[in-house]
DNA sequence: CTTGGCACTCAGGACCGCTGAGTGCCAGGG
DNA sequence: CCCTGGCACTCAGCGGTCCTGAGTGCCAAG
């Protein structure tokens, strides 16, 4: 239905559609790419290309612009990931190396993929619910009040202000910590709150007030405010030119933390880079941009995701190799801090 | 040299530009001011106020749009702050309260600016150096790490890596733990460090190398790293209308925290509302830009700077109402935390 | 199935003229 | 001395027209 130079046809107005932003024309095409037949034989075969979907003209007497169903085909079957130089990627890897700190490693991170593919990079913090506690840490605050810091072996750390119901001392706060740090040290976090809620009869009647309000926000701050923290960058690489539809709705849609986890979620296999493409994602005013995300983490399993955003018209070969690439070395650097 | 009529008509001439994004005429200014003169009049006060280089017009037979310095003699004489209502106070005061975490409040500060003033808000967290320290503590990550959590009393907490150059036990990461906590607990970030050269002698000799690889950490955070973090929200508000430069730089100024830095800085004076219009911040490519700024803090002394960014074009009055109000109640809530 | 030829389409740029908002200047009046 | 109405002038923006060139679809011949 679609023999092998229809498809080589494909795959070069995408390529030309891509590095051009200008329609493409059967005249160019063959010249630019080396293809031996003559222009009217490309034009038969367009026509059936937009027949049956995969490019239309934007207007009669212009040349052809690929559909999403188009692009789709190209990542799908025409294009592999294009891999990176060992110079290329020894530089992420120092790049990312210099990293002190976790939220340094995610800033660096985000600029990094924005920049290596001059698009908007988006990278989700290592997600809480499939991390394991390392720590957690009761410090005395004021008369009342504590603050809980919880520290997960991905080396994020959480913090919440929790109101006691009656004073405390020193004492009854160490053991406290000690109990907790006991049964929660190295659990997933999905697990704490149903060990928490067992935790009660571990302290003295005393102290069960106080410890209950310290438990409860532990459980908030891991159920209730799974939100996801969200980095965006790369912001300035967005231009009018793509998006017709006017920016304005794309930097609204980059601003919600609910959108971009929607953008990049979903799809959760492991390391796999997944391209989504114009209406595919189905978020309204993104219907002109692609997403292309991966997962990464320490280890084997996905901590979180990151990717890049960028109009339809995207150089796909290379977005997915800098973002492969970029999970890649950063779940590396995660796993040995 | 300006009489109270040509002030009334350059007044007149900011606030229609502001509103209208066109260029004002003798005509429009008189019926829509009640200015009960002739256009003719106004026409010869015009003339004055450009020859004085406060108004322009972008090409003969058009109207007139302030210049910078025009928007400067506005801000400072001839208009104020607009005061928000009670029941916009009072909504302010309860969607900042409602926040239970400094990042919380930061982000919902950001946000709240954003949306009142329909511009980019820009928020610095309380600033590392001003504050002063609340609890230090240390956890034992791996074999020869700790890691290293600093909570100030305005409740930022950060947090860094140690690499430990000898291993450790309990005991004695119990003992610098209340060694630092002794000698800094309460003190100014800003003296820390000096107090930390001290603190060599108070230790074990067999400690000290471990000790050593603390004390810089910690001084490295506190004075290499005084980087200060900065928020950026509502970027969105951005139009390419205004910013006829294109606003990819602008959005280019928007992702350096440096850049944000010194577009708040340097007026270190309190709580007053500061303005910067246009090329009176050096920043480059924000040339057009104007900046609304002030400080906040829990009680008198000014942690940390807030403002919003926005075309020369803007509505002062209300941002500077916006930017008070906000700067003021971000800070109460700071200081009750 | 491919190819060259041919007629057709149409976006975008160049050109033109008009209109209306806005100006500057001037002479007369309070 | 300042205000005012009148008048001539300017010019951005808008709409219309024309032309060109890239690109197409179709067809008949190889």
């Amino acid at each position: 239905m679609l023999d092998d130079r229809k498809l080589a046809v494909l795959r070069a107005i995408v390529e030309d559609f891509v590095s051009t932003n200008e329609p493409v024309g059967s005249k160019s095409l063959v010249d630019r790419h080396n293809l031996d037949v003559s222009p009217a034989t490309i034009r038969n075969d367009m026509a059936v290309l937009e027949e049956q979907g995969y490019i239309v003209q934007p207007h009669t007497s212009a040349g052809r612009i690929p559909t999403d169903k188009g692009y789709r085909l190209f990542v799908d079957r025409l294009s592999g990931i294009k891999p990176f130089s060992a110079a290329e990627r020894r530089a992420i890897e120092t790049f990312l190396a210099g990293a002190y700190d976790l939220d340094d490693v995610v800033m660096r991170t985000v600029r990094l993929l924005a920049q290596l593919t001059r698009q908007v990079a988006v990278v989700q913090y290592p997600s809480l619910s499939k991390s394991a506690v390392r720590h957690i840490e009761l410090v005395p605050l004021a008369e009342r009040r504590l603050l809980l810091v919880l520290i997960t072996d991905t080396g994020r750390v959480e913090q919440r202000n929790v109101e006691l119901p009656g004073s405390f001392d020193e004492d009854s706060i160490m053991h406290l910590r000690a109990v907790l740090n006991a049964c929660l040290d190295g659990r997933k976090l999905t697990d704490v709150a149903s060990i928490v809620s067992d935790l009660p009869e571990r302290v003295a009647p005393r102290e069960r007030a106080n410890a209950a309000a310290v438990f409860s926000v532990i459980i908030e701050t891991l159920v209730a405010r799974h939100e996801e923290k969200v980095v965006v960058g790369g912001a300035s690489n967005l231009t009018a030119a793509d998006f017709s539809q006017g920016l304005r709705e794309v930097l609204e849609a980059l601003e919600e933390q609910v959108v971009l986890m929607r953008l990049l979620g979903e799809s959760d296999d492991q390391s796999s880079v997944t391209v989504r493409i114009g209406a595919e994602n189905d978020v309204l005013g993104l219907r002109a941009a692609s997403v292309v995300a991966a997962g990464y983490g320490s280890g084997d399993r996905a901590l979180a995701k990151l990717g890049v955003v960028g109009p339809t018209r995207m150089d796909y070969p290379t977005a997915m190799g800098a973002v492969r690439a970029v999970a890649r070395y950063t779940g590396q650097i995660l796993a040995e801090s």
